[in-house]
DNA sequence: TTAAATGCAAATTATTTGCAGAAGC
DNA sequence: GCTTCTGCAAATAATTTGCATTTAA
């Protein structure tokens, strides 16, 4: 875990006034030890492995402080559930491809991406805050041999 | 209401060897009598105008049907409910910009965004399915003027 | 010391489902 | 007549919250 982001969450902390905990430094170390999404449970787990005292509750009020402080984004897979990507401190801009195949989610950046959205938003009047784009795609590799390399559940 | 839609979801529900009832017939009625997006709850106040025994049950289970037929899209904008999006029939490949001034969605087709969407999948090994596009963004007008005539609550 | 954080268990809320009766074909 | 639909009410499941207790500063 790179530490600018420990540190990030502990400035941000103690600027709010808050606490640092055994359970929310467990919940950080877990939520900023992987590139993978997640999801509040999973995350539970992983912090559980770190600090087994860790409750759900504390997971359910560490993610929305984590979102706040702007090191985790919480996305929706249309699953009944959130995801969160920890990613987007390395790649503030980042958008994600999922493969309706194998599920896997695949991130991408693209500059021109951005700058059409910033056009198009201020052709109608607006100015870009925040943007989310999701393509569902199908896997070639599959198409093409029958199989693909990616296979993970979903 | 196009009769087209209409049409086209009598066509799935035969073929599929389902019923018409008229408590589907009110729903979809209401489904496609507008062009604004709503939730589950707003359509069966909706359809409950046009035959008040609809039930939120009915609801419940008419919606996948819309959506699996085509003419509807279940849309996720970040709360804890869905939404629904009757426009894809007229505008099958359009997008989102949200207000986070006023909430107002305002929707926008954009063929650049297309091909590049299909570009960068290309790319990366796979084959575009379907894709989402969500702006949040502020309202310049608001900016400037402070005010906006948008304000719509969300 | 004292305000914030925690775990637990109960509450909340959108959506789903089992069932017995009603209705389409 | 047989099967699908319906409304109702209960079930489900992710997330939130009240409260008594613990803990950081």
């Amino acid at each position: 875990m790179d530490s600018g982001v420990r540190q990030r969450i502990y400035d941000f902390i103690q600027q709010k006034g808050l606490r640092k905990t055994t359970q929310r430094d467990a919940i950080i170390e877990a939520a900023f030890n992987t590139t993978e999404h997640y999801t509040a449970e999973e995350l539970l787990a992983m912090a559980r492995k770190i600090d087994c005292s860790v409750s759900r509750a504390t997971v359910y009020r560490t993610l929305p402080l984590l979102v706040a402080c702007g090191v985790l984004k919480e996305m929706d897979f249309g699953k009944d559930y959130k995801f969160y990507d920890p990613n987007y401190v390395d790649h503030p801009n980042h958008n994600h491809l999922i493969c309706v195949d194998c599920n896997k989610i695949v991130e991408f950046d693209d500059v021109n991406i951005d700058t059409l959205e910033t056009c198009i938003s201020k052709r109608l009047g607006f100015s870009v805050e925040r943007k989310t784009i999701r393509i569902e795609a199908t896997c070639d590799e599959l198409k093409n041999k029958g199989a693909c390399g990616k296979k993970k559940p979903g």
